[in-house]
Order: C-alpha cells, then sequence, then structure tokens
DNA sequence: TTATGTGTATTATATGTCTTAATACACTTG
DNA sequence: CAAGTGTATTAAGACATATAATACACATAA
C-alpha cells in the first residue's frame, strides 16, 4: 500500500498521507475503494496505530478519504478536482524555481531540457 | 543583509543560509566580500548569536564563504562552480516535478506555461 | 444479542531538533 | 594590551514526532 523510508527526514505520518494519496490521485485507488484500517496499517508498516490516526486524519482534510464510522476508510469522489488542484500546485512550484534558475543565468534552452522527454530537438 | 520571516517554517539558521547563499549566487556579494560578523548579524537579527554560529558553518561547508579566525567570514571565490552546482539541483527539481505532472495527466502545453516569461506563443 | 473489527479521543512518556543562554579560549588588528 | 573576531562547550526550554496504553461509540456478521 505505501513504503517508509527511514532516511527520508519527513515525518512517517507525511510520508504515509503523500503516499496514499499519491496513488488516489493516480487513480490507482478508484473512488469509493476501502483502504486499510488504521490498525492494520499500522501492523503492516510496523508503526504505532497513533501514526496512521494522524494521517488518515489529515487524509480526510484533505479530502481525499472519507471515514465511516465502524466500517472503514475509503477513497473519495470527485478525485478530478483534487487532481487538478495539485497540478496548479506542481505548476506553481515549478514557475518559481524557473524564476530562480533564470535569476542565476539560465537560458531558455535549459529550462525547456529541464522538462524533459518531449519537444527536444535534439541536434 | 537578510530577513527572518517567522511565520516560514523552516528553521531560523536555515533560513539565513538561504538568504546569504543567494546573495552570493547572484552576485549582489562579490568574491572576498566580509560579511557580518557572527554577533554582529544575531544583533540585528535579534536571534542568538549561537543561531548564526550554526548558519555560518553551514556556508562554510557548503563553500559560499570562508572564516578567518580573528577577521571575519568572507564571501568565497569561485561562486560561478557553485551557482551551476544550485542550477543542476533545481534542473533535477524541475524535471522531477514536470515527470510528477504528467503522471497526473499534463499537457505539454502546461509544462511550458508553468515555465513562464517566454516562449509563449500566446493566441 | 454478542463478538469482532472499525474510527476516534485521550493521557503519558521518550526522543530529537531548534533556539536561547552563558561562558571560555584562540586569533587578529589597531 | 584591548577590542573584535571565530569557535567550542554545556545547560535549559519549547516544540514536533512517535510510541504506548486505554477507552468508547459505531457497524456488521454470527
Amino acid at each position: 500500500m505505501v513504503k517508509i523510508d527511514y532516511r527520508d527526514p519527513r515525518p512517517i505520518y507525511e510520508q504515509v498521507v503523500d503516499g496514499i494519496e499519491d496513488l488516489a490521485l493516480r487513480g490507482a485507488l478508484p473512488a469509493d475503494t476501502q483502504i486499510p484500517s488504521v490498525r492494520q496499517l499500522a501492523m503492516e508498516l510496523s508503526i504505532n496505530p497513533n501514526t496512521i490516526q494522524r494521517a488518515y486524519a489529515e487524509l480526510e482534510r484533505r479530502g481525499v478519504i472519507y471515514a465511516a464510522k465502524g466500517r472503514g476508510n475509503f477513497i473519495s469522489d470527485d478525485i478530478a478536482s483534487l487532481r487538478a488542484r495539485r497540478l496548479d500546485e506542481i505548476g506553481a512550484e515549478i514557475g518559481a524555481l524557473a524564476g530562480r534558475a533564470r535569476t542565476l543565468g539560465a537560458t531558455e534552452e535549459q529550462l525547456r531540457g529541464w522538462l524533459g522527454t518531449k519537444g527536444e530537438d535534439r541536434e
């Protein structure tokens, strides 16, 4: 479901949040799919249930999952809008990095090259 | 010289490091320019000298400044290579974000648009 | 109804990072 | 020699993270 990297300086709960959000936004977990229970995932990852509880609370706050007391946690409907929002954020990050790169003297060719994979026009 | 933003979740010493590195890489502080002493900058920013000490140690580790005991701290020569390295890092970040954006369904047009300012070809 | 598995909330403890505080010492310069 | 530098050390507090141990309400299947 998710993997924890203990060399990653980010807190565990954040890695869990990002991991599940990633699966949801990519469509790997369709809407209304049930995800592991708090205790299940804690067992699987060998971490404390409270840590998963915190991660799930954050995922619910973000609208990635919804909780049904006594039944479990499920992937939210309307992942599309979450995906769009996330793309906006990524776009803003890329824009900021591009501006910073230009400040340091990067050329437009470099910038386009960093985007990779398409429109490369190699000589 | 540098400004601290207390709403910024990053530690103070890190903000100082990034601020001075930025000034150096942009060329705002030429090579061999003396920067404020540990105690001076601490006074100016109303923070503890130990925090500046830590920031300067990190800047020296990165090669942005060099220290001369009893005299002060100075901007390093060969800022050019540091700038190049930083641009490589930014390029890698942009590449990663671009890949992630494609995974979420971003179009090449979107990606180019996010780079901003040039080659927009607006209709 | 009961048992089991859910989500949820609470309190306590331990650990690590960040920051401040207070010194101390070696070095450079006027 | 005095003042200003870098540098190192020890202590304390605030805060975030994670674990531990419960407790309780709800849903579902036996």
